[in-house]
DNA sequence: CCAATAGTGTCTATCAGACAGTATCGA
DNA sequence: TCGATACTGTCTGATAGACACTATTGG
């Protein structure tokens, strides 16, 4: 490598882009629709540029407040996390841009913001997003998300990230069959959460869900931390 | 977020750093002593800027074989991943660096190349790294790179590359006992590396450690992939 | 009533942990 | 011979998968 000159470095954007899953029905994703080229027209991810003072966790926080328009309390009910960076020369037609992105569950879908480079922001079914054209290589991104949130439900509580401040565990099972696309056993499932330290604690409350049925007993999120072993899919995965 | 002007960015350096693990008689890295400021005299993780006309992944290959110095054909038997950007503002003193940060594990230990910024290059014991003023945020990517290849031995095959370029059953256990800190039964370890499909290959060999004892058979990394359920360990993960 | 959901119980195959016992090397 | 390693076998407790059964809601 070349000596070490603050002054002399190759300039490059850093800019943070952000998959933000929701449960509904399906896995949703938040993406904006371009309205200024390259791209202009195709959906994309939220995000932006990495500000000259704030960090880059710092930047993808703030990104995610100002497109999910969610304010500071109900933020904290996201789970953000850092998931990969991604830095091909020709990635950005324009320039070089390195993106830091980030997978973020969300238990509630806000109405989303558009921000200034984009017409219209909205919630899509993944396998719709998939299926889409992506703007840069945002469709890389948005797989490898998926992919890394459906591991982390394996091993971790992080499904209650998912689920709604507070559900059933009718309403757990259904977040994990959306994201792995896979019917689970009701009551091996049970089993599983319940025999888990800090997955999941009940309110106290009962609940009967859209479609009618005995009122389950609800349950918001527990402290929090891994399952071991695992609560594991057929699938194979990595 | 501003308009996307592509000329009015806020400019940042972006680099690569590489946390490049080996097992001998225990887990180590490789390191560099730093013959600038800042830091001069302090170790560090190797790595450098990622060029104008390179992908971020190219540069943290380029980075390895440069430190490490080797060959290309051997240079494939290294595991290169993605480890975790690490973007803070006031990370490096000079100027604005965001650090795209790479784990690397190596099955060889080659004498390693001291960089032009570096006095000299060697390898470490990671307790003592890590118990060591390193330079810069070394400190948090090398702890996070140990985290990461202690729970990616739980769920794959990767420590075959880091137990040589051929083993024995009990070389691939002190792999594993060196990472995690922990003894493992040796029937059980081994009940468990022959019931995964794809993790180790016999090559036909026996070998007779420099302990002495009874030779073992001698294998080779198979074609790799997940444990399902995993091999697991005591401690608590995440 | 029926459809849909919630909750409990049970059987079984599998597997990890623990550990005993034998065999083969170098010194 | 002894220390160290390699390898095999066995018992047991825990648990995931499969599935049956009952209970409670809305329509």
């Amino acid at each position: 490598m070349t000596a070490y000159d603050p002054r002399s470095f190759p300039p490059f954007a850093v800019t943070v882009d952000i998959v933000v899953l929701t449960v509904t029905d399906r896995l949703e994703v938040l993406v904006i629709e371009r309205g200024v080229d390259p791209f202009a027209g195709s959906w994309a991810l939220p995000g932006g540029f990495v500000l000259p003072d704030e960090s880059v966790d710092a930047a993808a926080e703030r990104e995610l407040a100002e497109e999910t328009g969610l304010t500071r309390g109900k933020l904290e009910d996201v789970h953000l996390e850092q998931l990969g960076t991604f830095g091909a020369v020709d990635r950005d037609p324009r320039m070089r841009v390195v993106s830091v992105a980030h997978l973020a569950l969300s238990p509630v879908q806000p109405e989303p913001t558009a921000g200034t480079d984009a017409v219209a922001a909205r919630w899509v079914p993944v396998d719709e997003a998939l299926a889409a054209p992506l703007a840069f290589d945002h469709h890389q991104i948005l797989s490898a998300a998926v992919d890394r949130a459906g591991a982390k439900l394996e091993y971790t509580t992080l499904a209650t990230s998912l689920a709604g401040l507070d559900f059933t565990l009718g309403e757990l099972q259904h977040v994990y069959e959306s994201v792995w696309g896979q019917p689970l056993d009701r009551a091996n499932f049970r089993r599983k959460v319940l025999a888990t330290q800090g997955f999941v604690v009940p309110t106290g409350e009962r609940r009967t869900g859209r479609r009618g049925g005995a009122p389950g007993t609800v349950y918001c999120p527990g402290a929090g931390g891994v399952m071991d072993p695992p609560l594991m899919r057929d699938e194979v995965r990595l």
